[in-house]
DNA sequence: GACACTAAGTTCAGAAAATGAACAAATCAA
DNA sequence: TTGATTTGTTCATTTTCTGAACTTAGTGTC
């Protein structure tokens, strides 16, 4: 019964923030603690409005007092979200078995486990309803105050967060997939495709916090990329901001699936570089195969390495003329951009840059692990959570 | 002293509004003339606190009643911002002798003449203080209530639309060109790119003033292009979005003055154009002459023409990929987009963009006359008048 | 043409949110 | 110990917004 009351006071919480509280969450998860009287000068209070306003979300459990900073006059406390004050749940439809985790606000993954994938939205939502129980069942704190649900995958949804408006690799075509989740689970949704769920989880967690405007290149099977600008995820008009896997980088060249020539996923994606190699008769079943025979010095394998990561170069290099941002962040799950493939990509980015510009936009390489799908479907969760989905 | 109390008022009427005040008029500004009923729920707010803002507006000048719109019930009167609440100059300075335009809040030019160039920010600061009052001379209503100089300039402007970082046409590194106008004429002075002033200029009086999500891609000597995002200006990091004609779009191909090869300014540009034409030994002047000659069968026209349209093609497909715009609106000077050329480019972007999007993106061309540039610049003026610079 | 019906816009008392100024608290520096 | 300095709180006051009742200006019906 307590428990009850208390889901649905955390359920709703996000909702009963008033419009200054939601604005200071939202800057404390930009910046990291802050002091009252930082974050009166950030959101252009007063003293007296933040007084109020940081003991009202103090009482909420939203946040707790941090270090203290000794400088000239009374020290300062800081103030930070508190990380367990809301929990979220992860799920990538990306890979068989689809891993499922749970997550603090700071992106921590606090239990993990899977389960099966299907192509049926019910199915999923019953597998995922199904797995929560087991999920929270050591986490009693995690059980009252889960926030929200998180999806990851492969495909193009809409602004609402909502609807999966295609997916080539589920075979969807307008599915209220949240919806659906939602109804079974009792708990809210949201989903996101797989590249854009990565960007939000590098915004809040990970190592874009404090950056406006950045684009994230996440290299899988795939190739994905997302655009923050002004501290929004820009989604494009039609969701389909940041669909460079088919920017046409070899005009004339292999056709792709999607029905044109030359795209880069046709040259630097995972599946074609190990399908260049098959063909050139190389037998590699890994990045790192492929960048082990180029180093002894194959000429096949140094020549798809070549190519694929001058593509990949090029493609980007266009990026950052055409957007200017403040970061790319290339995520890649294999663990191997330090060989032939990231240096080519380096030097493919530098000789594509307008001269002055070369170097002023940092490339940070990031190796993440098996969990960056989920994390980033919980991401999405905990972005609804604090920044709520009318982000004016 | 009367006209001085005025002038004064005026000048700083953007600073006085409450900033539910100035969330109203961006909103007309976007959405054009509304009821207050709708403005009310456009804002948010109640019909009561509507009322009060409208009326103060109103009192203020910069709101007036339109068109009565007739139905159910009580007729709503619509709402719009007063063309003449507010006047404007425009500089380029990318001609010589540089356009000066004087024009009101809907973009209207109302007086027109022009000044020398120069090189020195004083001097030009110098010409526009001298140019003013014979600019004003016809129109007392604009000499009192002028509240803004824009200027459009080639370079990289910086954040605070101030300072011109870098300019190689004008040669000017670090130049506080706003600052400096500024103290000699006594109007608030803005500054900003030539391509970026046009993108803000079919946004506030153009095409695109619905569109909250677009490219502009302007032709002229050289290709310029800017990007509104979620209803905002993007500048990029270093103010360089945009910057599409330094992309490589022939790799290993012409040298380019930048430093680098086969930038799109190598084959795209008027300028390309015309010299591959010289090369070729074409005696041509303008676009339109190696139209005629490609129209007449001139393989060579034919060439060059389709050599330029695929690249610029190519580039606005990257840019769909990569960005999704909501509209890529061309806009060219020359007035010569209906023949090869203008066929080329749009096949380009068709077959270089994923087939699913093909035609979800629309292309809008707009044939501009020379006062683009000015027109540009005095919309610098005027979006700063009407939205401010801390556009939250 | 009188009548109800509908929706826009206004008014006004009261609630909500933010401010300014005075003050309490917690440290450093001398 | 005393003064300087800066954080954070309190409280009366002002500003801004809301809710409900009301006025206004039409349409539609008989």
């Amino acid at each position: 019964m307590s428990t009850h009351l208390h889901k649905q006071k955390t359920a709703a919480l996000n909702a009963l923030l008033t419009s200054s509280q939601r604005q200071l969450v939202r800057v404390i998860s930009e910046s990291g603690p802050l002091s009252r009287t930082e974050m009166a000068n950030l959101l252009g209070l007063s003293k007296a409005a933040m007084s109020g306003i940081a003991r009202d979300l103090i009482d909420l459990g939203v946040l707790h007092e941090t270090e203290t900073v000794y400088g000239q006059g009374r020290p300062s406390v800081r103030l930070d979200l508190h990380p367990e004050c809301a929990f979220f749940v992860g799920i990538s439809l990306l890979e068989d078995p689809a891993p499922m985790i749970l997550s603090d606000l700071n992106g921590k993954i606090i239990a993990r486990q899977s389960m099966p994938l299907s192509r049926d939205p019910h199915v999923i939502a019953e597998a995922i309803t199904e797995g929560l129980p087991s999920l929270l069942q050591a986490h009693p704190d995690a059980k009252e105050k889960l926030s929200g649900i998180g999806v990851a995958l492969s495909g193009f949804v809409d602004e609402s967060q909502a609807n999966c408006v295609q997916s080539t690799l589920l075979g969807w075509q307008d599915v209220p997939l949240a919806k659906i989740i939602r109804e079974r689970s009792g708990v809210e949704t949201f989903i996101e495709n797989d590249a854009k769920a990565v960007a939000v989880s590098e915004k809040l967690f990970g190592s874009a916090r404090e950056i406006q405007s950045f684009s994230v290149v996440s290299l899988g099977d795939g190739i994905g990329c997302a655009h923050f600008i002004d501290g929004k995820l820009y989604r494009g008009n039609h969701g389909g901001a940041g669909e460079i896997a088919h920017c046409t980088i070899e005009p004339g060249g292999s056709p792709c699936r999607c029905g044109k020539r030359g795209c880069l996923d046709t040259v630097s994606s995972m599946k074609a570089i190990k399908e260049m190699s098959r063909a050139e008769g190389l037998e590699c079943t890994s990045l790192s195969d492929i960048e082990y025979e180029a180093s002894t010095g194959n000429a096949a394998a140094i020549r798809i390495l070549h190519r694929a990561g001058s593509a990949l170069g090029l493609a980007i290099a266009n990026l950052i003329q055409i957007n200017d941002p403040g970061l790319i962040l290339i995520t890649h799950v294999e663990g191997s951009f330090d060989g032939l493939f990231g240096t080519v990509v380096n030097q493919a980015i530098e000789t594509n840059v307008l001269p002055r510009y070369a170097g002023q936009t940092p490339i940070r390489i990031k190796r993440v692990d098996g969990d960056v799908w989920a994390r980033g479907a919980a991401s999405i969760a905990a972005h609804n959570f604090l920044i709520g989905p009318n982000s004016n």
